[in-house]
DNA sequence: ACTATTTGGTCAACCACGTTGACTACCCTA
DNA sequence: TAGGGTAGTCAACGTGGTTGACCAAATAGT
């Protein structure tokens, strides 16, 4: 083999596939509950929009992309009926971005499956191992800066 | 909060995060070493193509996508200099896909980067924790049947 | 040996998701 | 009131994926 196998591959790949078998396994069940059309981008999109609403342009700066790019996305979920839009009375160039009920569901719903798979997570690994897992990636964030701090996706 | 602060969004938002993290990195280190046009997909399926070379076909069946979709990567990945296409002599319908030496030149140097970040990561929690985040990893892959069996991916 | 089927590659149309650049409408401040 | 920054949108484009259709070559089954 010319050079993949070294010890370093494994983690990203290690990350991927878990990240990927935790999105895979949400939607289709997501899929089976009544949201077959959302995709794995539009959860992050969802928290990032947040319980409180925000615009196009805020957006894009929560998800690191272009306000153009925001705004497509959000054209996308309101016309999937995820999203609202509305005018800000205070502010006539704004457009307020909301989440509607149905996407209120929809994340309500994905807590829920995303807790289940955590517990059997932890039935193969054990509790502590699942938090272990947890704090150390949680470590290397904040040693290497991550991004986890994104308004709205934990709870803000 | 609505919904999301619950244990279970940690997870896949730390995955996602340190997957990031770690291709991010990667691609800036690859820039600055001559391989600017390299984007985060590529290394997959160079990867994926392996030394042995492959077909469009099975490159899709490898990377689960389409057969198409396959070939449209292929055709980049030829226009950048990384693949090159060979005539089968045994069956003239295959088109064989072989990774040129820029494209090992590419995965070498990725191979190189990775190693140094996992020993940052190392350095921040300590070389048994980062076994041990494998590890643990690795055992969810299995129960889960995780596609980490992918030929060429881990060194076929 | 000759059909019939499977397989490999490609073309076309389309969609999701991102980019930059240009432009309008609006707010704010000097 | 004139200027500058901000919010949104439009257009053109790139990338990475999808289906469906199609042809040529290999293979299977009489």
């Amino acid at each position: 083999m010319a050079t993949p196998d070294r010890p370093g591959f494994a983690l990203p790949l290690l990350l991927l596939a878990g990240f990927r078998t935790l999105i895979d396994d949400l939607h289709a069940e997501l899929a089976r509950q009544g949201h077959p059309e959302l995709r794995p981008a539009h959860g992050f999109v969802l928290q990032a929009v947040g319980v409180d609403g925000t615009t196009a342009s805020e957006l894009g700066q929560r998800l690191g992309v272009s306000k153009q790019a925001a705004g497509k996305t959000v054209d996308r979920l309101v016309a999937l009926g995820y999203l609202e839009r509305a005018d800000d009375l205070a502010d006539a160039r704004r457009k307020l971005v909301r989440v509607t009920e149905r996407g209120l569901d929809g994340l309500r719903r994905s807590a829920v499956v995303f807790d289940e798979l955590r517990d059997r997570w932890a039935a193969t690994l054990g509790p502590e191992r699942v938090a272990a897992l947890e704090d150390d990636l949680r470590t290397v964030a904040s040693a290497n800066f991550f991004r986890l701090d994104v308004p709205g996706w934990f709870g803000g």
